[in-house]
DNA sequence: TTGTAGGCGTTATCAG
DNA sequence: CTGATAACGCCTACAA
């Protein structure tokens, strides 16, 4: 009795069956209202709550999704999300109260919006609201090991939403075959499964016109890594479009071996020679608000010596000085679309591929600054 | 064989025992290597997850951590947050690819620093830090029937940490009986748990003291709810302060009756016939920035004509103009300080309160407008 | 190191 | 509407 309360417990207190008890709480309907009050008042005495593990072995299946992202820190080289430990704990006084105050700057680098939110966040956001709409408890992981963590996760839910990462496609195949998944932002070839990613040609191909046509760019350089697969997109359709406009081939400043200290030395050595292109077009706004923060230090202004521009959309991009001018992913969108493709699954339904426009927001960065009160509107 | 496979299937196929599967993928150790690899290479063959509700429940205990909200749509009235619908699924073209554009503002919409990030995001991602850290998995859940779902995801988690919100103190209660509770700026007496909040009247007297010595206020409104515990405790704050520092005591203007359409009617009728007090403190950061909206929609000058303060210290209010002073709570540790709570909790250990210190933010709204460059350093 | 068998707490089935 | 009982899939002594 003084372990764990169990159906029979309540059953045995209220005077019922174990399938009663279990009716009152799956099916309320289907009890009579005075033998339902009798039992929840049974439940409360003894401190009964139902356990879901075993609720979920016996219906065979859990009710919850899942969101998966791999380790941040490989996904962010250099970037603020490493998780720093707070201060320690406290010990409490006699009264059971413990003040906590923080060193200078804590909570500045704490809340920093080059760290929070990021594209994973917003994406993350669409999929929790989803969720919530079609009442199903989420299931948020994250792991180094990406063998392990991610069967780990599948085995907790009914269907899974995949973050770009170092996994192996075995074991993506492997869960893949038991619960339906959804690659994000992912290109993984031949996984039985749906995907929902930007057209990053799209998103690359208004990047360029804004700066053939708006600003009569003749010399473009690429900022960013090649290595990801969204980033190889985004190049290539910059690389080609630049082709067709008959102007020369985008410079590559890769930063993919600048993971901390003084990043972007490629950007340092053309910028103090004084070969810098008319425009820097950034994979991401992460790479692009680096770029803007190093082009400060060296004393080259943006716009007035070079455009600059990035990729995403994050929040961040509209607190730089100057604004960043950017691609912004339908992030939102992509991570409700996520959720409604795991909770509409049907076993039949033949997999598909969902590409979403993304769309230009010119700023400060191009010299397109908005007018002051586009501030709230963007 | 065409059922989901279970360790009997892999033992079979393995040639071992259903025991020697199991300590495969939990005690890799206890497993001749040879015999692991044919084990693991059965699994794959014929996919094999293993199921965490059948360990789960074997074990006795899950190993996520939660994290519980209430309907957000009672948190934030008017607010943003309504899960609204993104557009209708597309159907797949014969290749499989839905291309999915968007009506004009959408994504502006869906990409709001008013309605995201806000206080709770940014106490969830410290949340989510931590859970990394320990290797747990988070399970993310919100309800609007207070009773089921709390106890629903307490069955599904080794301890839940619990946002303010419509819940029942029975049902906590309960749950609390059960698994490790942390309450997150709840006040609510007599719970046998750990709770982790900010020092609201420090931060108000932080407020009030900068208005009084920097601005030599002498009249003060205060607008918001007093219906909130976080909010009464701002409010009480701030009433006994004015009261020693011997200035009127502060206007309320209560908002909590305008939940849509035109709220702060009182903040609308005080401006119009000239009678607003000299500073404007808020509940909240949300509050304050729709006064600051109101404000300037009247044609009242902020700092000129009143100066206005928030509370909270969301990212919404570097971006509003003028830019907002607020008191800034530490979110992110709050969030990771409740999930270490949880990690750590032992069973003997007394209960405590957590009180952390928030900081005062000077900014535009107050006059106080950083120099230019503190846009990046705040 | 590996196999056997009982138990974890609920749900579902099928009578009553 | 309620009661008995067999799954559900895995873990873990205990034995071999």
């Amino acid at each position: 009795m003084s372990k764990r309360p169990t159906v029979y417990d309540v059953a045995r207190l209220a005077g019922v069956s174990t399938a009663t008890v279990s009716f009152t709480y799956s099916k309320p309907e289907r009890v009579r209202p005075d033998t339902r009050a009798q039992v929840l008042a049974a439940a409360d005495q003894i401190g009964y709550v139902p356990r879901a593990s075993a609720r979920d072995l016996a219906r065979g299946r859990t009710g919850a999704l899942g969101l998966h992202a791999f380790d941040f820190l490989l996904e962010t080289p250099g970037g603020g999300r490493t998780p720093s430990l707070g201060p320690d704990l406290v010990t409490p006084d006699a009264s059971g109260v413990a003040r906590i105050a923080w060193e200078d700057g804590y909570d500045d680098r704490m809340s920093d919006p080059r760290a929070f939110p990021l594209y994973v966040d917003e994406v993350q956001r669409g999929f929790e609201l989803e969720c919530w709409r079609a009442g199903r408890a989420l299931l948020l992981s994250s792991g180094t090991d990406p063998r392990i963590d991610l069967t780990e996760s599948a085995g907790r839910v009914d269907g899974l939403a995949v973050f770009p990462g170092d996994v192996s496609l075995a074991a993506l195949e492997q869960v893949a075959r038991r619960i339906p998944i959804v690659l994000l932002s992912r290109h993984d070839e031949g996984l039985p499964c749906n995907r929902v990613l930007v057209d990053n040609a799209s998103g690359m191909r208004q990047v360029l016109e804004h700066l053939l046509v708006e600003h009569r760019t003749r010399s473009i350089g690429y900022v960013g890594s090649l290595a990801v697969a969204d980033f190889a997109e985004r190049f290539e359709a910059l690389r080609s479009g630049a082709e067709r406009a008959g102007i020369a081939a985008p410079v590559v400043l890769d930063d993919s071996d600048a993971s901390d200290g003084r990043p972007l030395s490629m950007l340092i050595d053309l910028a103090s020679t004084g070969r810098l292109p008319e425009a820097l077009v950034c994979g991401s706004d992460q790479v692009a608000l680096q770029a803007l923060d190093t082009l400060a230090e060296l004393g080259v202004d943006v716009p007035g010596d070079v455009l600059v521009t990035g990729f995403d959309g994050v929040l961040a991009g509209r607190l730089s000085n100057p604004t960043l001018t950017t691609v912004r992913q339908p992030m939102e969108a992509m991570g409700r679309l996520a959720a409604r493709l795991l909770v509409d699954h049907s076993a039949d339904a033949p997999f598909a591929t969902y590409r979403l426009e993304p769309r230009l927001l010119p700023r400060g960065s191009c010299g397109c600054g908005a007018p002051a009160r586009a501030l709230r509107r963007d």
